[in-house]
DNA sequence: GTCTATAAATTGATAGAC
DNA sequence: GTCTATCAATTTATAGAC
């Protein structure tokens, strides 16, 4: 969807009708033979993102794998939907709750976030995690790492989804652990 | 600065002078006596964030500490800036570059993010890092952690920055290292 | 399905009184 | 320093021809 890249460019409210029409290279008019309108463009945009990162839940739901390896496993595929869906996944972690559009995507994301903090919650009490540490916390700073990649990742070259969670992890889990950040664990 | 916060709720396009003048509990034209526009705004508080931004990075320049603790210290820096500046923070790394005011700020905003770039990579010659890890790639993984804490973090109660800092470092560095992504280092 | 023309509403900003 | 009134420009959306 063009219009959903000038969104993510110009951000929802920046972004004109204009803008998208000049990106369509048709009149500003004729876009409203094809949608109602520029919320009918967001709402579309955001409910793709949605149903991707709800079909990821999903499948982890069903999957018998204990819980730290569902977890991995939510923590991959999250980025693979990242990737895959990037322009409507930026276009969600950008929306600001304006309209009532805005504001029901927010609380499917809300639901999202919050099975998330209970399935990292899971893997603490199997004893895959130290019982120390927040779930929550665990959480917010797992997922916030991988949405933040939304603010660089560009598919040039067509990297591919599992090298980048491969690389992801790695650096942030292992390779960091074992050096430099061994002296911000020496406080 | 009551402005900056309709700005952090709504997005600076999302946010009209009129949601500001009924923040501020004042007509909409007298908001004109204070400053001269919206844009006088925007540009007054991403220098804020800016400014205390840079001043991490120049603070750091002058340790004369080895470059590993020097990036810690950037990284917990960062962190304490980002909550003592919440608001203006936030508003800086939303900025989508519509006016010159914004992409002045991107400007300035890529200039520092190149220096911690800079930085990781002396870490990693020094021998604090793996040798085969992209300095960038962890640099934009590292303070994408960091900038998405403001996703998230609210100062209710006061949360002291640097318990803050200690929880991140440790969780994502430490923690989670020898545990549940052990089963990712095993791929 | 796309166009020109224009309506209808919003919005950033100004004028000028108090 | 704040107000009411209003302007000028922008912007979403519609009307109706082709």
């Amino acid at each position: 969807m063009v219009a959903v890249a000038v969104f993510t460019e110009r951000g929802y409210d920046g972004a004109t009708m204009e803008d998208i029409a000049a990106a369509l290279k048709i009149s500003k008019s004729s876009i409203y033979h094809h949608v109602s309108g520029k919320q009918e463009i967001l709402s579309r945009a955001l409910a793709r993102a949605l149903d991707a990162l709800e079909a990821v839940l999903a499948a982890a739901r069903e999957s018998a794998q204990d819980p730290a390896a569902r977890l991995e496993q939510v923590v991959r595929d999250s980025i693979g939907v990242l990737i895959a869906e990037l322009p409507f996944v930026t276009l969600l972690l950008r929306v600001r709750g304006n309209t009532e559009v805005e504001r029901a995507a927010l609380e499917r994301r809300r639901r999202i976030d919050a099975e998330l903090a209970a399935m990292v919650a899971q893997a603490r009490d199997a004893g895959a995690l130290r019982a120390e540490v927040d779930p929550a916390l665990v959480a917010r700073l797992v997922f916030g790492t991988v949405n933040s990649l939304v603010e660089w990742y560009r598919p040039r070259g067509g990297t591919d989804p599992v090298v980048l969670a491969d690389a992801l992890c790695a650096t942030v889990f292992d390779a960091l652990c074992a050096t430099v950040f061994d002296g911000l664990r020496r406080r």
